[in-house]
RNA sequence: GCGCCGGUAGCUCAGCUGGAUAGAGCACCAGACUUCGAAUCUGGGGGUCAGGGGUUCGAAUCCCUUCCGGCGCGCCA
């Protein structure tokens, strides 16, 4: 039997072989649908190791009783080599109960496969692009990017080791007014460098300090000749520099939070140049998909300048949007959503026909226009997904972290980063479904306790780290080094793996890979801190047992050999633990002293 | 008014895309360190899965509806 990383695949595929020829036997009809068969570890531990709904699912279609359909199944399954028994039960489930060597292989091979345990294919190197963060280049980063930030890197770290070919992209909103308003306000800081008094940064502009090494940097590079000409010559010169500097400042506060971009997309340069989005407009004026008409006011808060005016408008409400939208301003500018559709076709013009995109809270009532233009420009051939990240409650003890935009005042990402670690904001970030709101509590995450799952799930990989360190006097012979430990450790005789603890943990183990897919599958990462939390519980659990019971403790002086079998269950914990913290880009320390 | 997202134990949240008796942590109560790291563990009580209808072998999960909370609703991004 082929040592496979991931036994819940494999018994998936024997399932489905099994009813292959249930078919071939006139048992369920030909062109069966077998999607919706799946094959899962059972809430209950009782009823086995697996258990599958193929009777359950397939019984309509077949037109047989689930019961006795699964009894069916169970006799092809009965004959499989990696079953050691079959049981039909409850409306129809087979629950599987597998050969004791078959979880020990897979434990051998998660050892052997290392940081690779958990990898797969299923990407089959489709390309991805993944775009995220995307704050506007007018400040640095504030806690609220936090969250994107860390969501998009781990979505993106997933779908890579599950096989795609991933992009992780930026888009920089440097064409809109708020880099007019950026570059105006770098301006009256470039004046207070050459020495004269500002005052109070007026209503309109950013009030910013951070502007002041940016108004310094101007007045170094251009002395006082800037101040000479027109707004309409001086302005066009300090936003590029205004925004290059702030984007330096952005990229350190991504790099503080560890998380890197591979593409960095000027929303400016579609419109400079050649001019794509006007490719675009046209292009679909000529399909049709642009008209000259009105649009009834808006429903809700009363928009204060209301006009009833004439607009260039987009027929989104052709691919599923509710109402079609302008691409023009009054003033002949193209709206935001014109550019982001041209860049969106961009990313298809560039190979990518899945594109996720992490965006706040704030613009989910974007996201129907946006897959409706994405559908239009790629002719159906592009899937867009958007992730929401809700919001981030800052709280301290409980209290609300007071935040005033107006007055420039908000807590920043490099503050929090400093305060509490990269590696806590990072996984109490995941620590949560992307669409639930979150509670970030600042006085909390430096708790270390079990209350606190970053040090919970670090403190699991140190521990079994310390366990190695100690082993040495038992096991002379067992390398320091990870990869040839492994090495050595995949030789013991793992059948002396019998405690029920132990067993648990090796399951537990073994459906490292099934999750890891899931959680590509679903673009959601959080599915791994969560089973990270999990698999520590357990470890945690197993080890303390040995403190009462000392025949259950990982090293057994007088049985090397028994020593041996166990710490190749503790290289298992160590890897996948390790492997998933890389995943949601969290260290995994070897001792948290 | 319309759209999107939420509503699961006192609190904070999971629930593997429709499966078996709905699970963790915190808090509360009672316990476990001369011994591999107690930053840990074991046990206990605690539920109308917001309410109501429907779909089917089977619903916290899918559909409809009501209620509550958040976000959004030309020419901001």
């Amino acid at each position: 039997m082929a040592a496979s990383q991931n036994l819940f695949a494999d018994m998936q595929k024997r399932v489905l072989a099994a009813a292959n020829a249930l078919i071939g036997e006139g048992v369920l009809p030909a062109g069966t649908d077998l999607s919706r068969v799946v094959v899962e570890p059972p809430k209950d531990a009782t009823h086995g190791d697996m258990a599958t709904n193929a009777a359950m699912v397939l019984a309509k279609e077949a037109g047989r009783k689930p019961r006795d359909l699964a009894e069916a199944f169970a006799g092809k399954l009965r004959a499989d080599d990696l079953v050691a028994r079959v049981d039909v039960a409850g409306p129809g489930f087979i629950n599987l109960t597998l050969r004791p060597a078959a979880w020990l292989d897979a434990l051998r091979a998660a050892i052997a496969a290392g940081e690779r345990y958990g990898h797969s294919d299923i990407g089959k190197a489709e390309k991805v692009n993944v775009e995220y963060v995307s704050a506007n280049p007018t400040g640095p980063m504030h806690v609220g990017h936090c969250r994107g930030a860390v969501f998009g890197d781990a979505l993106a770290n997933l779908l890579a080791f599950t096989g795609y070919d991933v992009t992780r992209e930026y888009y920089i909103n440097d064409a809109g007014a708020q880099v007019d308003v950026l570059a105006r306000s770098a301006f009256l800081r470039y004046r207070e460098a050459l020495g004269e008094t500002v005052g109070a940064i007026p209503d309109g502009l950013y009030p910013g300090d951070y502007l002041k090494p940016v108004g310094e940097a101007l007045a170094r590079e251009y002395g006082r000749s800037l101040n000479e000409k027109p707004e309409s010559e001086w302005l066009p010169l300090v936003r590029t520099r205004s925004v290059a500097m702030m984007m330096n400042m952005i990229r350190d506060d991504l790099a503080a939070l560890n998380v890197n971009h591979e593409v960095f997309f000027s929303e400016r340069s579609l419109v400079e140049g050649d001019d794509l989005v006007g490719r675009m407009i046209a292009q679909l004026r000529s399909a049709g998909e642009v008209y000259e008409g009105r649009l009834p006011p808006p429903k809700g808060a009363p928009v204060e300048d209301w006009e009833d005016r004439e607009q260039t408008l987009f027929r989104t409400t052709d691919f599923g949007d509710d109402v079609d939208r302008p691409l023009l301003k009054s003033d002949g500018s193209y709206t935001y959503f014109a550019s982001d559709i041209a860049y969106h076709k961009s990313k298809f013009d560039r190979g990518f026909h899945t594109m996720i995109d992490v965006w706040g809270a704030d613009h989910g009532g974007y996201i129907k226009r946006m897959q409706a233009a994405v559908k239009a420009v790629t002719g159906g051939k592009a899937a867009l997904d958007v992730k929401v990240v809700q919001l981030v409650k800052l709280l301290r003890g409980g209290e609300p972290v007071k935040m005033s935009k107006r007055a420039g005042e908000f807590v920043t990402l490099r503050e929090v980063v400093d305060e509490v670690g990269r590696d806590a904001v990072r996984f109490m970030m995941l620590f949560r479904k992307n669409d639930a709101v979150l509670d970030f509590d600042l006085a909390k995450v430096i708790e270390q306790s079990r209350d606190n799952p970053v040090f919970y799930v670090q403190y699991g990989h140190a521990r079994g780290c310390s366990i190695f360190r100690m082993a040495r006097e038992t096991l002379p012979d067992l390398p320091a080094e990870p990869q040839s430990r492994a090495a050595f450790l995949q030789r013991a005789d793992l059948a002396r793996l019998a405690d029920e603890g132990e067993r648990a943990l090796i399951r537990k183990i073994a459906q490292f890979p099934r999750v890891v897919e899931a959680a590509a599958l679903s673009h959601e990462p959080h599915r791994i801190a969560f089973y990270l939390y999990e698999l520590a519980s357990e470890f945690h659990g197993q080890w303390t047992r040995g403190t009462g019971s000392p025949h259950l403790r990982f090293i057994i002086q007088e049985d090397s050999q028994l020593t041996a079998a166990r710490l190749a269950l503790v290289q298992g914990v160590v890897t996948v633990l390790a492997t998933g913290l890389a995943l949601l880009g969290v260290a995994a320390p070897d001792e948290m002293r």
